[in-house]
DNA sequence: CCTGTCAATTAGAGAA
DNA sequence: TTCTCTAATTGACAGG
Protein backbone atom coordinates (compact mmCIF):
# COMPACT_ATOMS: atom_id res chain seq x y z
CA UNK A 1 0.00 0.00 0.00
CA UNK A 2 1.20 3.46 -0.83
CA UNK A 3 1.91 6.05 1.46
CA UNK A 4 -1.07 7.74 2.61
CA UNK A 5 -1.86 11.64 2.80
CA UNK A 6 -3.64 13.30 5.35
CA UNK A 7 -7.04 12.20 4.57
CA UNK A 8 -9.98 14.65 4.32
CA UNK A 9 -11.84 13.38 7.36
CA UNK A 10 -13.60 17.13 7.18
CA UNK A 11 -14.26 18.39 4.13
CA UNK A 12 -15.62 21.48 4.37
CA UNK A 13 -18.01 23.28 1.78
CA UNK A 14 -16.34 26.44 3.38
CA UNK A 15 -12.90 25.01 2.41
CA UNK A 16 -14.13 24.39 -1.00
CA UNK A 17 -15.80 27.82 -1.54
CA UNK A 18 -12.56 29.34 -0.20
CA UNK A 19 -10.04 27.36 -2.29
CA UNK A 20 -8.60 26.32 0.46
CA UNK A 21 -8.79 22.49 -0.26
CA UNK A 22 -7.59 23.42 -4.24
CA UNK A 23 -9.94 22.18 -6.15
CA UNK A 24 -11.45 23.74 -8.93
CA UNK A 25 -15.44 23.48 -9.51
CA UNK A 26 -15.12 20.13 -11.44
CA UNK A 27 -12.61 18.46 -8.77
CA UNK A 28 -15.16 19.80 -5.63
CA UNK A 29 -18.11 18.65 -7.77
CA UNK A 30 -16.21 14.98 -8.16
CA UNK A 31 -14.79 14.65 -4.82
CA UNK A 32 -18.22 15.54 -3.53
CA UNK A 33 -19.97 13.63 -6.19
CA UNK A 34 -18.26 10.15 -4.16
CA UNK A 35 -19.36 11.18 -0.75
CA UNK A 36 -22.27 10.66 0.49
CA UNK A 37 -22.69 13.68 2.17
CA UNK A 38 -22.33 15.76 0.39
CA UNK A 39 -24.49 16.02 -3.22
CA UNK A 40 -22.11 17.09 -5.73
CA UNK A 41 -24.45 17.88 -8.53
CA UNK A 42 -26.54 20.06 -6.16
CA UNK A 43 -23.46 21.29 -5.08
CA UNK A 44 -22.41 22.29 -8.41
CA UNK A 45 -25.48 24.31 -8.85
CA UNK A 46 -25.42 25.84 -5.63
CA UNK A 47 -21.48 27.51 -6.05
CA UNK A 48 -23.53 29.26 -9.14
CA UNK A 49 -25.45 31.20 -7.16
CA UNK A 50 -23.91 31.25 -3.24
CA UNK A 51 -20.28 31.24 -4.39
CA UNK A 52 -18.61 32.35 -1.28
CA UNK A 53 -21.44 31.71 1.51
CA UNK A 54 -21.62 28.84 3.32
CA UNK A 55 -24.18 26.50 3.38
CA UNK A 56 -25.01 22.89 3.91
CA UNK A 57 -24.96 20.80 1.62
CA UNK A 58 -25.71 17.71 3.26
CA UNK A 59 -28.49 15.39 2.27
CA UNK A 60 -31.43 14.82 4.67
CA UNK A 61 -29.98 11.69 6.71
CA UNK A 62 -32.17 8.63 6.73
CA UNK A 63 -31.24 7.87 10.16
CA UNK A 64 -32.54 9.50 12.99
CA UNK A 65 -29.61 11.74 13.30
CA UNK A 66 -29.90 15.07 11.84
CA UNK A 67 -26.69 16.95 10.88
CA UNK A 68 -25.09 18.79 13.05
CA UNK A 69 -23.35 22.54 12.70
CA UNK A 70 -21.88 24.02 15.38
CA UNK A 71 -22.64 27.62 14.61
CA UNK A 72 -19.28 29.23 16.20
CA UNK A 73 -17.05 28.44 13.82
CA UNK A 74 -19.02 27.02 11.08
CA UNK A 75 -17.40 23.92 10.97
CA UNK A 76 -19.85 21.16 9.38
CA UNK A 77 -19.84 18.03 11.58
CA UNK A 78 -19.65 14.69 9.92
CA UNK A 79 -23.33 13.12 10.76
CA UNK A 80 -23.42 9.38 11.18
CA UNK A 81 -27.31 7.54 9.77
CA UNK A 82 -28.06 4.75 12.24
CA UNK A 83 -29.99 2.22 10.24
CA UNK A 84 -32.88 1.27 11.60
CA UNK A 85 -33.32 -2.68 12.80
CA UNK A 86 -35.33 -3.46 9.46
CA UNK A 87 -32.83 -1.53 7.33
CA UNK A 88 -30.51 -3.59 9.09
CA UNK A 89 -32.26 -6.83 8.75
CA UNK A 90 -33.26 -6.38 5.19
CA UNK A 91 -29.65 -5.15 4.42
CA UNK A 92 -28.11 -8.23 5.91
CA UNK A 93 -30.52 -10.69 4.35
CA UNK A 94 -29.64 -9.35 0.53
CA UNK A 95 -25.77 -9.66 1.77
CA UNK A 96 -26.73 -13.50 2.92
CA UNK A 97 -27.67 -13.97 -0.48
CA UNK A 98 -25.68 -12.03 -2.70
CA UNK A 99 -22.24 -9.98 -1.53
CA UNK A 100 -22.19 -7.71 -4.76
CA UNK A 101 -24.99 -5.63 -5.97
CA UNK A 102 -25.98 -4.88 -9.64
CA UNK A 103 -26.97 -0.87 -10.32
CA UNK A 104 -30.94 -1.81 -10.53
CA UNK A 105 -30.77 -3.98 -7.41
CA UNK A 106 -29.13 -1.93 -5.29
CA UNK A 107 -31.34 1.14 -6.64
CA UNK A 108 -34.54 -0.97 -5.81
CA UNK A 109 -32.84 -2.03 -2.44
CA UNK A 110 -32.39 2.00 -1.75
CA UNK A 111 -35.96 2.33 -2.47
CA UNK A 112 -37.09 0.13 -1.01
CA UNK A 113 -35.58 0.69 2.63
CA UNK A 114 -35.36 4.36 1.83
CA UNK A 115 -31.87 4.70 1.90
CA UNK A 116 -29.59 6.44 -0.76
CA UNK A 117 -28.05 4.10 -3.37
CA UNK A 118 -24.64 5.13 -1.74
CA UNK A 119 -25.92 4.16 1.44
CA UNK A 120 -26.35 0.80 0.05
CA UNK A 121 -23.43 0.53 -1.60
CA UNK A 122 -21.60 2.20 0.77
CA UNK A 123 -22.69 -0.74 3.63
CA UNK A 124 -22.05 -3.80 1.50
CA UNK A 125 -18.72 -2.30 0.84
CA UNK A 126 -18.13 -2.22 4.88
CA UNK A 127 -19.96 -5.56 4.84
CA UNK A 128 -17.72 -6.97 2.89
CA UNK A 129 -14.83 -5.96 4.27
CA UNK A 130 -15.95 -6.87 8.08
CA UNK A 131 -16.65 -10.43 6.43
CA UNK A 132 -12.63 -10.79 5.26
CA UNK A 133 -11.33 -9.26 8.06
CA UNK A 134 -13.35 -11.82 10.45
CA UNK A 135 -12.06 -14.78 8.05
CA UNK A 136 -9.02 -13.79 8.06
CA UNK A 137 -9.06 -13.37 12.14
CA UNK A 138 -10.51 -16.68 12.13
CA UNK A 139 -8.11 -18.61 10.06
CA UNK A 140 -5.11 -17.06 12.17
CA UNK A 141 -6.50 -18.06 15.08
CA UNK A 142 -7.01 -21.72 13.52
CA UNK A 143 -3.44 -22.11 12.69
CA UNK A 144 -2.21 -20.70 16.19
CA UNK A 145 -5.01 -22.98 17.70
CA UNK A 146 -3.33 -26.16 15.87
CA UNK A 147 -0.28 -25.44 16.60
CA UNK A 148 -1.22 -25.29 20.13
CA UNK A 149 -3.55 -28.08 20.43
CA UNK A 150 -0.96 -29.90 18.11
CA UNK A 151 -3.08 -33.04 17.58
CA UNK A 152 -5.01 -32.94 20.33
CA UNK A 153 -8.17 -32.26 18.43
CA UNK A 154 -8.79 -29.35 20.02
CA UNK A 155 -9.14 -27.06 17.53
CA UNK A 156 -12.32 -27.15 15.67
CA UNK A 157 -13.87 -26.71 19.48
CA UNK A 158 -11.82 -24.44 20.71
CA UNK A 159 -12.29 -22.13 17.28
CA UNK A 160 -15.94 -22.47 17.63
CA UNK A 161 -16.01 -21.38 21.08
CA UNK A 162 -13.61 -18.60 20.33
CA UNK A 163 -15.81 -17.44 17.46
CA UNK A 164 -18.98 -17.53 19.56
CA UNK A 165 -17.41 -15.40 22.33
CA UNK A 166 -16.08 -12.62 20.12
CA UNK A 167 -19.79 -12.83 18.57
CA UNK A 168 -21.08 -12.56 21.94
CA UNK A 169 -19.41 -9.59 23.07
CA UNK A 170 -19.57 -7.72 20.13
CA UNK A 171 -23.18 -8.11 20.51
CA UNK A 172 -23.79 -8.42 24.34
CA UNK A 173 -24.56 -4.54 24.86
CA UNK A 174 -27.04 -4.21 21.38
CA UNK A 175 -29.35 -7.22 21.75
CA UNK A 176 -31.45 -6.55 19.30
CA UNK A 177 -28.62 -7.38 16.55
CA UNK A 178 -28.97 -10.75 17.91
CA UNK A 179 -32.10 -10.87 16.21
CA UNK A 180 -30.52 -9.64 13.03
CA UNK A 181 -27.90 -11.78 12.80
CA UNK A 182 -29.87 -14.52 12.39
CA UNK A 183 -27.98 -15.19 8.81
CA UNK A 184 -24.87 -16.11 10.91
CA UNK A 185 -25.86 -18.51 13.23
CA UNK A 186 -27.05 -21.13 11.99
CA UNK A 187 -24.36 -21.25 8.72
CA UNK A 188 -21.78 -19.94 11.02
CA UNK A 189 -21.71 -23.08 13.52
C1' DC B 1 -13.12 10.14 -17.64
C1' DC B 2 -16.35 7.86 -14.72
C1' DT B 3 -17.71 4.61 -11.52
C1' DG B 4 -16.93 0.84 -8.77
C1' DT B 5 -14.00 -1.94 -5.52
C1' DC B 6 -10.72 -2.69 -1.76
C1' DA B 7 -8.09 -1.58 2.30
C1' DA B 8 -7.37 1.44 5.76
C1' DT B 9 -8.80 4.95 8.56
C1' DT B 10 -11.72 8.36 10.98
C1' DA B 11 -15.19 9.57 13.91
C1' DG B 12 -20.16 9.34 15.86
C1' DA B 13 -22.94 6.87 19.05
C1' DG B 14 -24.01 4.07 22.72
C1' DA B 15 -22.99 0.63 26.38
C1' DA B 16 -20.18 -0.62 30.30
C1' DT C 1 -13.84 7.70 30.37
C1' DT C 2 -12.98 3.74 27.69
C1' DC C 3 -14.29 0.46 24.43
C1' DT C 4 -16.72 -1.46 20.55
C1' DC C 5 -19.32 -1.24 16.46
C1' DT C 6 -19.98 0.71 12.17
C1' DA C 7 -21.25 4.61 8.80
C1' DA C 8 -18.57 7.54 6.29
C1' DT C 9 -14.28 9.01 4.07
C1' DT C 10 -10.03 8.52 1.68
C1' DG C 11 -6.45 7.06 -1.82
C1' DA C 12 -5.11 3.71 -5.06
C1' DC C 13 -6.41 1.04 -8.56
C1' DA C 14 -9.23 -1.48 -12.31
C1' DG C 15 -12.44 -1.90 -16.02
C1' DG C 16 -15.43 -0.05 -19.52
Amino acid sequence: MSERVRPLTSFLIEDILSGKEGLDRKGCAQKTERCSQWDGRELSQRLDSEQGSSFAARKESPGRNEPTESASDGKQKRSRAAFTHLQVLELEKKFNQQKYLSAPERAHLAGALRLTETQVKIWFQNRRYKTKRKQQSAELFHKDVDYKSDGLGLGEDLLRASLLGALCRSYHCRPQLCDRTYAWRPALW
